[in-house]
DNA sequence: GCTTGTACTTGAAACGCATCAAAGGGGCCG
DNA sequence: CGGCCCCTTTGATGCGTTTCAAGTACAAGC
């Protein structure tokens, strides 16, 4: 249970301490012979270098962080996976933080990341990086995600206004009366995406407008609750077309007004954010928009790559991405659904999926399909 | 962009390097005033604490680590969920790394965080931990989730088994013939639960059993390739029920069997695994096994705690989880559901979602509900 | 005024490793 | 046999902290 250090294996080798740093990082530099022998002593040791001390002596190593908001947003882990891959391929390790909406832990893990000689940080913010300023000083390269910046600095901005554009057009071309928009209105992106569908119906103003906050958390169970209440509202009142600001959200409403005998979409039409695959995999899809979380993240890295690179980097660099929507004719009702139309775009995706339940016991969710 | 040392804030502060330690690990030694002042420059400077150098010199921090296989795998997230709120809850950080099913980033992440000085580590391993004897002897707690160890250590062993058994049950009351499990085979739970199933079927010697391989990502696309492939069979070659490892996978079986003319559940029935709120919170919910992944991962820290507390701790300890199973009143068909009997354990839940797409465009899937 | 105690503050000694200038060893040429 | 050069190995140095024994200043008690 004593830690084995460099020097033990050094010793029980019988080289040298830097020989034996040389055998973990330029093993080039060493005989075969010794390099084996160095490398048996670590084994029948179980010598594990300290990455600590590594760190502190060397350098950054390669390795990047990112900090995410939720892990079981879809989007946000969209973007894990893009950065993943990235990374990987440029070699560096990704370890990823959630801050689990918390501004205070997010600010936290940030302060964390940065003070453990990172090669860069990335994070997905969840308001407005007004602590920007302080941050970009630091000595560490640092990437802002799905989002825009003023501040001097590196960020990936998905066009959130674009989102709020394709959704408000699509909403208009279903003849839609009334939006209402649900999801955590603290969201900066969600703010982008409400101003984006205000714009897009700038020429409609007939079209009423309501954001309904879902709480914290952005669950199904949040969905479903909004769903309940609108459901029970006088028909005059209720919306005839609600967008989710997640796909679990826009689920939870669905159930919630089919439970209570709203038709959907006869009465209300409903559509999500994400392009969580689930939502669209099964045999009655769910609408939904979805942002380029994995290119987002891909790129994130290689503003990262990019800093590291150019020692003396540009004040201020950015990608925006996702302007260009790609469209699709619509279908008018779940009834009208001709498969060889529906956009299944099974061949674009990298998997997916979430959970629930926190009870002791293996439960099983009865439903249809069985 | 100089970075700002402990020395820094100790000179333009005019007190020494040990006072502005003792200022960030025990303020309460200190002079209020001496404090703030302390505090001040710190922030005009804007220091922040090498993290490495922290650790080398003070021990172990308080944070925790996870590897998964998988970060868009729902089972895994609700996993991170759990431990996330366990170990925020204890004072403690969590990183996560994502060794996307590859086993030798599996090892190559274990290795950084045990060489980081973590106070504990946790995996959700793809195979047999059979590195185990080795990692073992670390000086690390390290604790592996949904899997049983036979080698000595501490583990959450999800009843892998009682799914595959409640799921064989499921089948017997539909009165299935031929069942056909999807999934990743290499995957060990995946083993459990086939294991579970042919228990259950012992007294059942009629009843065919079928694993498919879905390849190795278990991807909305891998069900849909596979459900067209099941489509394809004559008749009688085919499966009448399917059970997906994930239910993103079980999903795209399904979208598969419909978009070929396969009624589901009329000539195939189809049920997941995994508790996604996306795959019941819709109109249609899927038929879904969900393991208690948030325990799990709850459980997991709580081990670690306690090896850190107990510093010489027994040899083997383990928790298993999820052998009490909750089933509920199955529902025939799709047709018949009557929604008041339908299980939405919305309050059991901690939201999710996942999604898609690596293009460069906004893209919007289109799909019922509109 | 001196002693004892209290409340802070100090600074040197690790922590485990990467680095790099320097030493060592062996082969080759003259 | 001596001189060179190249390949390999060595070990002292420093990375930025924490820790802790030793110090300082000041107040209270005698």
């Amino acid at each position: 249970m004593a830690k084995v250090k460099i020097s033990d294996v050094a010793r029980e080798a019988g080289v040298s301490l830097g020989t034996v740093s040389n055998a973990l990082n330029h093993p080039e530099k060493l005989r075969p012979e010794t390099l084996k022998l160095i490398n048996e002593t670590i084994n029948r040791l179980g010598y594990l270098p300290n990455q600590s001390a590594r760190q502190l002596a060397g350098g950054a190593t390669k390795s990047f962080s990112l900090v995410l908001p939720r892990l079981d947003h879809g989007f946000s882990l969209q973007i894990a996976s893009g950065a993943h891959n990235e990374a990987r391929k440029h070699g560096y390790d990704l370890l990823i933080a959630n801050a689990d909406n918390d501004d205070i832990l997010e600010d936290h893990y940030l302060r964390y990341f940065m003070g453990t000689q990172m090669s860069g940080v990335m994070v997905q913010p969840m308001a407005s990086p007004d602590w920007h300023p302080a941050m970009a000083k630091m000595p560490v390269p640092i990437v802002h995600l799905d989002i825009h910046c003023s501040e001097p600095g590196y960020y990936v901005a998905a066009d959130n206004e674009a989102q709020g554009r394709i959704i408000a057009e699509l909403a208009i071309a279903r003849g839609a009366h009334h939006i209402a928009v649900v999801g955590r209105a603290a969201f900066m992106q969600l703010t982008l995406r409400v101003l984006g569908i205000h714009k897009a119906l700038a020429l409609h103003p007939d079209i009423k407008i309501e954001v309904i906050d879902a709480g914290e958390w952005n669950t199904a169970a949040d969905g479903y609750g909004i769903g309940a209440q609108i459901a029970a509202r006088p028909a005059d009142e209720r919306p005839d077309f609600v967008v989710g600001l997640t796909d679990v959200l826009a689920s939870g409403v669905i159930s919630a007004l089919v439970d209570k005998g709203i038709a959907v979409p006869g009465q209300v039409r409903v559509a999500g954010c994400d392009g969580n695959p689930l939502a669209w995999s099964g045999s009655v899809p769910l609408t939904t928009v979805a942002p380029p979380g994995y290119e987002i993240g891909r790129k994130g890295v290689q503003l990262l790559m990019e800093q590291i690179e150019n020692k003396a980097p540009a004040k201020t660099k950015h990608v925006h991405i996702g302007s260009a929507a790609r469209t699709v004719t619509a279908v008018t009702a779940a009834e009208d659904i001709n498969r060889q139309e529906l956009v299944r775009p099974f061949l674009l995706e990298r998997a997916s999926t979430q959970a629930s339940s926190q009870t002791d016991a293996t439960a099983i969710n009865l439903g249809a399909y069985l």
